[in-house]
Order: C-alpha cells, then structure tokens, then sequence
DNA sequence: ATTAGCACTCATGAACATAGAGTGCTAACA
DNA sequence: TGTTAGCACTCTATGTTCATGAGTGCTAAT
C-alpha cells in the first residue's frame, strides 16, 4: 500500500481524534485542528482513498470516519508514536512498589490494579509460573487427625502450598517425621527439572513401608512443581471498561465480563503469544468474537531466560495505544527485575 | 395500620405482580389475575387507601402501583408465604456439596457462586472468622535466607497462614528448631481465647535470648487468632444484577459495583446486623445511598455458638423474597453443618 | 359497600419537520 | 496537475405534534 507522507498524516489525525473524542472525524476537524496546511476538500479526497484501503470507514453518509481495524494495525506497526512515561506515571508506579514487598502474590495482586488504573482499562496478569523455577525449600507434614494428614510446601520464592490428605490407614506423628526428614533431605533445594525419577525411586526405597501415603505425598509435590492453574489469573479494574463510551451498552458488558469469567480463555489468550514479548490484538485478530471491538495488549515477563507469566490489558479498540503499550512494557520489564529480585533472594 | 384481609390481599397481588413483571401493576390486572372477587373499581379504592398509607406509590398520575419500601417491609414482616425448595434447587445444593471438601476456602467459594445462581442476583460471604475458635495446630518456623524466615501457622480448621519476616540479625536453623519446638509445646491445641499472658511470658522467659525474633513472631500469632481481615469477603455472580432490569442503567451499575469494590463496607453491611439470625435490608433501610434500590438478605452463620460469618444476596428491592429467603437461611444452615463438620475433625 | 361510567392525566410511540454535520462532485484556480 | 471553493445531497439527531391506551379518581346508581 503506497501511503505518501501526507495520507499518514491525515491517518494519523483520525486516529488520534478518534481515540481522545470517541466521535466519527470530519474533514474540517482535521483541517482545522491537525495543520497539515491544506484545505477540508484535500483531506476529503485523502479520505477517500484511505477509505478504499481499508484504514478508516463511515459509520454512516453523512458522517465523519473512524479508523477500521486495519487502521488501528497500520497505525501501531509504522505510524504511532512511542511515548515516554510521564512523571505521575512514574510516581504512581514508584509509590506502588516502594514498599518493600516480599510476597510474588502481593506483588501480582498490587501491579493488576496499578496497571488498571493506570490505563484506565482491565488489566489481567497470569500469575508467574515460577513453580517451574521455583526450588522446594522446606516440605513439612502435619498430623490433623489420625487419618489427615496437611502436607505443606515451601519454595523459596516465598510461594507456599498445602494440601489435605485423607489416608486410608492411621499415620503417626512420629512416621510423619521420619518421612519429614528424608523429604527434606532428598528433595530441599531441587526444583522441577532437578526432581528425576532417580530421586524419587530412591525415596521409595528408603520409605518402602510408607508407600500407601508416600504415593499422595510425591504425587503432590510433582503437582505444586508443575501445574499452571489456570485459575491463577488476576484481573483488576475490570470496572474501568464501564467508562468507555462503547460500553455504554448493557449487551455488550454482559458479553464481555461473561468472557472474563471463563478463565482458561482468558489464559490461552494471555499464553498463546508464540514469542513476541509484546503483542497487540486488534479487533477481530481476537479469536473471541465477544472481543471484535476490543484491543489486548499483552506482554511476556521471564524470570531468568524461562518465560513465566503474562500481562494485559484489554479495552476498546479505540484504546490509547501508545500510552497503553508503554506502560504494559514497563510493568513487564518491572515485573521481570522484581521477579529476579526474589529468585536471587 | 388496620389493614383488613382484602387489604391484604390486594397488597400482596401488586407485589407478587410487580415481582414477576417489574411493571406497576393496575387495578384491572390486580381484578383479573388475582380473583378477589370484586371489580377493578373496588381494588381502586384499596390502592388509594394503600397508597395514603404508604405501602405503594404512584410512578406517575396515570400508571399503575409499584410497592414501596415500606410495602415490602410489611410484605416480608407480615404476608409472605414461606416457600419450601423446589426439587430443582435442593439438587442443585445437594450436587454441589457431594464430593465431599475439606478445606474451609473452598467451601466458601462454592457456596457464594451456589448462592449466585440459585438466586440470580449477587452474592457474598464473609469468610468464617475460624481464628477465633480455631486451635493452634503446627507452628513452623522455615528459613529462607539468613535474615528472612517464613513463620507458618496451621490450625485445626485447615486454615493456614505465614507470613515473611526479615531480621535484623542473622538466624540459624538450628535456632529455629528450637523457637519451633517451643512454640509448639506451649501452643499447640490452644485457642485464641487460651492464649494467655501467662502463656506468652512463658514463652518469652524460656526463649529470652531470641527475644529480637520472638516479639515478631508472637505478634503474628496474635494478629492470625484474632484479625477477621475485611478483605476476605467472596463475592459471586455479581453479573447477575446486569439482568435485572432495573440495572439497565449504566451509572446505577457503576455505582453498585464501586459500592461492591469496597470490602470494608461490604463487611459492615454484612456484620452489623445485632443478633438477628436472618435479616431483610430493604432499599433505604440500608445505609448506602447507592443501595436505595437494593435489598439485601443476610443470615449469620456459627459454629457450635460463636457467630462466625455471614452469608448474603443483593439485589434490587423487587427481589424474590421468598424464594431469596429461603434459599439464604438454607445455606446458611447448611454452612453451619458443614463447618462443625470440619470442627469436629 | 360495591360498581359502572366517565372525564382526566400522562407516558409512549409514530409521523413529520428542521437543523447541522459531513460528504462527493464539479469547475475554477495556481 | 494538484488544490480548493462552492454546492447539492445524504443522513442523523432533535424537537414537535398528535393519537393511543393504560390507568386513575370521582360520582351516581345499585
């Protein structure tokens, strides 16, 4: 598509109107407003073209244009501007994590609600997969009742699990202890990779006459150290999406936040990023037909080289992409330190 | 007020009407729907007096009558039949507890998105405040970095708390153990209510050289027994409300769901309700402004004879209320089993 | 005490007129 | 050849009028 200096501009004008006014443009605003020093009747015809590329489209004949999908595409692969951070934003972000905080959860829970109300849209975060990184710290058992038995495991990024198990069999403190103790022993330190069927063969033999609980015990622990819930997906500011002028339809909020409740979508759409660190998905490049008039933009935070999560943020497709797109990446790269920060410990 | 049985009548006729079809209800329907036996002119002359004394209001001069706050209060206090569950519901509740759970979280969880989508509106519970009957279990201290270690407490109920702490001085393992075993020696089996100064002292006597460390770890243990955190409040099927039609309005959602953001009210709302077992708070009787359309329909929940936690629905002041009802006090007892089940161990 | 009858009120929605924003096209202009 | 002024045209949004119908309150008859 041979686009002249002049068509971007004029793109460049609708698109930037559009966004901050949520009114189809006309040609006058453009002229009068954008100096691009010709008259409406040039930018009408520039319009023209734009239109039978595909960039903008008329709601109606007797309206202004709105940038299309296509338009919103162009405009953030070749023609948007990058932003810098500004200074509230910087505070906002500053003041969030000056705290010192010690919890990956805290630290999830806190950047999806700065993240929200930063940009003014939803914000999800796929919470770190740091089990995958992640080394056993401590494994204890404790003894509920004689025949359940909680099995808790530390990591040593401060993530904790537990787990009841009922056992068929009565169990004493004391067997606990023991089994306690060669867990520790064999597996303290070790993280999934590390965790090989020799190790756990070698457990086995050394608590042969526990096998009945044994097998709970380690299936557990592969669990914690492997699974992704996909439950794990926090969302803030969903709210937010209310104060968009496009979502002043009740149809459409229902559709949408009935979307956000299924989280294993929510999951794929945050996931399935192939490698891009940063990604935006326009319109109907969501596979979610609910989300034809929305934009996610979504970047991948790592921990180490190993990537571990998600975060996004999805609002209109008239959505201020480079505000957006800047703090998305920020809070990513934040994340990331942060993320580090507790894995050196 | 003398209200004679026809009085009655006519007033239970407009809400069951306005209930089911959110539309005033005129003396015509009121004649013909609900054979009172008498002409649309009579009904007339009852809905004046109705209306004289507060019951019902006019929306405008030439519509039918819509039921006030004041209406529904009499409605719930004096006219309501009592609804058993249908057979649809009791299955419902009855698969959704089958597989049987054993952590308290989980429970909880449940039963706010059972109580969602039985009912159709909102949904909240106050997690059970089992701290305050709940024993102390295992006391594990876990050494994370030279200087942090994680303090876990596990109680008899299945809950589990820890937290991370950062020293000033540097901790051995060996250390631990000891603080460890102490703790549990004195601690174990006790609940916030045996936990005594004298406990404490003895505690601070025998451990006094790790007295920098101690003091922090005591206080969390008496922050774990006896904080209810606000924040534990579970919200379900807050969407529910988009489907009323008195939610059609964007700002009135806003306001609702902004109301719904704010935890600490939430567990005012939910706790303050004296002693009352199951309590109706019908449109301005609720102190939010923003609820003025609303009602809410709580029940406390115990176990053994402490109040413990609350359960509750909110919708708009046209609810369901028998049905609402009943299913609330259902849950409510149900949870009430459920936990002394847990209790009981 | 009840009810039929009737005049009156008011929301709702259709039909219609008007204003204004914006377009596309044409012809003139630099 | 690109740009622009001018103009007719389109379509939405807004406001007005008017008819309709649901529902009321009142009165007089039963």
């Amino acid at each position: 598509m041979e686009m002249d200096a002049r068509k971007k501009k004029v793109l460049l004008a609708i698109i930037h109107d559009y966004i901050s006014t949520a009114e189809p443009v006309g040609s006058r605003t453009v002229s009068r407003n954008y100096d691009l020093g010709v008259s409406p009747a040039t930018i009408r015809n520039e319009m023209a073209d734009l239109e039978e590329s595909g960039f903008i489209e008329q709601p109606h004949t007797s309206a202004g244009r709105v940038p299309s999908d296509l338009g919103y595409r162009y405009y953030v692969d070749y023609l948007m501007p990058r932003k810098a951070l500004t200074m509230k934003q910087e505070e906002m972000i500053w003041r969030n994590y000056q705290d010192k905080q010690l919890e990956i959860h805290e630290i999830i829970n806190c950047t999806s609600q700065l993240l929200a109300s930063l940009t003014d849209y939803a914000a999800m975060i796929i919470a770190p997969a740091v089990t995958l990184v992640a080394t056993v710290k401590h494994i204890q058992l404790v003894l509920m009742n004689p025949t359940r038995v909680m099995i808790i495991i530390v990591l040593d990024t401060g993530i904790l699990q537990h787990h009841l198990v009922e056992l068929t069999e009565v169990i004493r403190q004391s067997d606990l202890e023991q089994i306690s103790m060669v867990l520790n022993n064999k597996l303290a330190g070790l993280n999934f990779d590390d965790i090989r069927v020799t190790v756990i063969k070698k457990i086995r033999l050394e608590l042969s006459r526990y096998k009945f609980f044994l097998d709970l015990v380690l299936e557990m622990i592969q669990n914690t150290l492997t699974i992704r819930t996909p439950s794990k997906i926090h969302l803030g500011g969903v709210y937010n999406i209310l104060n968009q002028p496009e979502f002043h339809n009740i149809e459409r909020v229902k559709a949408l936040l009935t979307l956000l409740e299924q989280k294993e979508l929510l999951y794929e759409m945050l996931a399935d990023r192939g490698d891009e660190d940063l990604s935006v998905c326009i319109g109907v490049e969501n596979i979610q037909e609910q989300m034809k008039d929305c934009t996610m933009v979504t970047a991948t935070y790592y921990t180490g080289d190993k990537m571990v999560g998600a975060i996004g943020v999805l609002g209109p497709t008239r959505m201020e992409y480079a505000k957006v797109i800047t703090i998305v990446e920020y809070l990513a790269k934040i994340l990331n330190q942060t993320l580090e920060k507790i894995q050196r410990k």
